[in-house]
DNA sequence: GTCTTTGTGATACGAACGTACCACGTTGGT
DNA sequence: ACCAACGTGGTACGTTCGTATCACAAAGAC
């Protein structure tokens, strides 16, 4: 039965699988046992395809961050042609808050492995540095961009606002995800906030 | 050599024991073996004072957060007698920053903590809605407080700059755990957004 | 002065974990 | 047609985990 089999492709539906398998039992629970079950392929498969549990999660890790940029990307583009910068802005923003199944699990073990990565320099290097820092220059891009326009009130910082509201929006998104707040309460604050730095749009005519 | 024991203070020093060993190893990875020879007693005891290892990481949890709201209050009141209402918002939310060992510590612990309350609910209960509940109200009092004597800028509403600040806290913290930011910068953003919310402060004369 | 409770040590047990090893069918190269 | 590499299954090994068991010394109760 073995047909010659795409390895890049292997790897990506068993990381799938782990990333399932840590949604339903948590990161720190999830074996290579449960991976290789939830995939439907036998534990050996999981050992072939990664040579060990490190290296499996540290694909899972990135694979995560990748599927995340692209829904971000995707969020962005939803918002429609030539869309204004706030709501580019707020696209971004609120691409992280667990609203539905997909981004509850992503924030659920996004931070699962940012808490690794404490203990675990294995897990620290690129993830947790490189992409909130590119974030940050892009959402302050954006904002620079707004003032420049004219869009903004007086007296905003756009790097300051930038750091602070992706701050707020992990923040946030963390508290929706133990259960402190709901979904539509987190995207009203982050919709306060930004009313408070872009100038009251125009009433209609 | 077994004379009568105060349980008490027993259980807290093999919490504190839990702590320190789960700060250096992960929370995830810390045992019953590795929390008794941190206290320096035999795995028997570990297990005489807790009976299984899910009562020790829920009495863990709670001492956490005890410490945790000591801390505040502690920073609160080295703000000076009758400290101005800013200074006591800046004191409440840059306690949680990990700007030394002890509060790295704590935003380490506490956000593995919540990490495991989304698959074990055994944790969920108390510490992560009740406390941030708290901790909204209080901040959310204050800022009426501050707006009602005249300090804040026109069209703050005092409730949703509490909950934004306090994630925003929240969500700076994380990011100078895992080593994106440091800790002078995360204070920095935070000063700065306050500022955009107080009245600019009277100076000198 | 016995006797029950309390505190402590050492050790054993069964399960689960990550990994290593062995065997075998299939495929593509030549 | 043969042979080396690939893909896969089954299973065993050593370790570590949380918990349970057995034994026993000291301290209060009566």
């Amino acid at each position: 039965m073995p047909k010659r089999v795409d390895h890049a492709e292997r790897r990506t539906e068993i990381a799938q699988a782990l990333v399932r398998a840590a949604g339903r039992l948590g990161l720190h629970a999830v074996g290579m046992r449960d991976v290789a079950a939830e995939a439907g392929v036998s534990l050996r498969l999981v050992q072939y395809y990664f040579e060990s549990k490190e290296k499996l999660l540290l694909f899972g890790l990135r694979q995560l961050a990748a599927q995340f940029g692209a829904r971000v990307a995707a969020r962005v583009r939803a918002a429609g042609e030539d869309p204004g910068p706030r709501a580019v802005i707020e696209a971004v923003l609120t691409a992280a808050l667990p609203v539905d199944d997909e981004s509850r699990l992503f924030h659920h073990l996004y931070t699962s492995y940012a808490v690794l990565s404490v203990t675990d320099e294995a897990l620290a290097a690129q993830p947790f540095i490189k992409d909130p820092d590119a974030a940050e220059a892009t959402l302050s891009g954006l904002l620079r961009q707004a003032a420049d326009a004219g869009l903004l009130r007086p007296g905003v910082d756009a790097r300051a606002e930038a750091v602070g509201l992706l701050a707020m929006s992990a923040g946030l998104g963390t508290s929706v995800l133990v259960g402190q707040r709901d979904a539509d309460s987190a995207t009203a604050v982050l919709g306060y906030h930004l009313d408070r730095i872009f100038r009251d749009r125009p009433t209609g005519p």
